[in-house]
DNA sequence: TTAATAAATGCACTTCCGTTGCATGACTAC
DNA sequence: GTAGTCATGCAACGGAAGTGCATTTATTAA
């Protein structure tokens, strides 16, 4: 058995086909998909399928969402050993202005945030928009 | 001529009746608006107007957008001052995961962050969700 | 004041994305 | 093999943003 095969098990999602080719098409680079983006490489794929693989996958603490400010929801593998299902990972996420692709920076962690009396943070989100090191430079 | 009418002027916007309904509903609390919220609060306005209306008032820096994370663009006022539509003011925006209320923490600016090399900071974008102040109590 | 011009409004229609219902096909457990 | 569960495919829906164009209202120039 492959490795993809048995790390979806052990995330209790059963490896199907399309659950491998998908799975697969997002390790391939570390930019954040949306659907359309997944439902282009896979043309012949049914839409809705990859929309409930890319949910079952979320559910299961495979990728996590990206809201980037764009309007369209991507999708992210979740660290290795990230407990995205449980306890949310807040690291920032880089969109850049030029070549339009949104990264995980998943080294930096969003910074301790002083709120006035009374608010209690469950949750956030760090978006920074600009250049990114392959535009740079 | 009343106040918001030499506001608008101010900031080079036609007075027109609509425009100072809206810009007075946006007044009257402290918390972001969809377009939906300002739809109803004028229902026998028309929606396209109402769209034209705070996309006017976005350019002229009057409102900036608030991505709160729920997928529904929301708009909220700008403080005194800040030159919204040049550059852009960076506080930070709380969302409510009780009463689902957005709202402008306009005090609380987004601390520096330390990018990897390479990576080019433009604009950034750091909403908080948990519980606000009047849910917490 | 009136005619010409520009701006704002209203209506209809479109597109994009996310989501759901339901029927069919595949796999698993017994 | 059968029953039950899970995955897939197709169709349709709904919300929200956005556009084209005709009409009304306001501004300006004659
Ligand atoms: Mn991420
Ligand atoms: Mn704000
Ligand atoms: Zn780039
Ligand atoms: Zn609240």
């Amino acid at each position: 058995m492959n490795t993809i095969e048995s790390f979806l098990e052990s995330k209790k999602v059963r490896p199907t086909a399309m659950r491998l080719l998908v799975y697969k098409y997002m390790t391939q680079s570390n930019v954040a998909k949306t659907l359309g983006d997944i439902e282009n490489a896979f043309a012949k794929a049914d839409r809705t399928t990859l929309y409930r693989t890319v949910k079952t996958f979320e559910e299961k603490g495979i990728v996590h969402q990206v809201d980037d400010g764009t309007g369209t929801i991507k999708y992210a593998l979740c660290e290795a050993g990230c407990n995205c299902d449980i306890d949310r990972d807040l690291h920032l996420h880089f969109r850049c202005n030029n070549c339009r692709e949104t990264t995980c920076l998943t080294e930096h962690k969003i910074p301790q945030i002083n709120l006035p009396d009374g608010y209690i943070a469950e949750d956030m989100n760090l978006v920074i928009k600009g250049i990114c090191e392959h535009c740079s430079g």
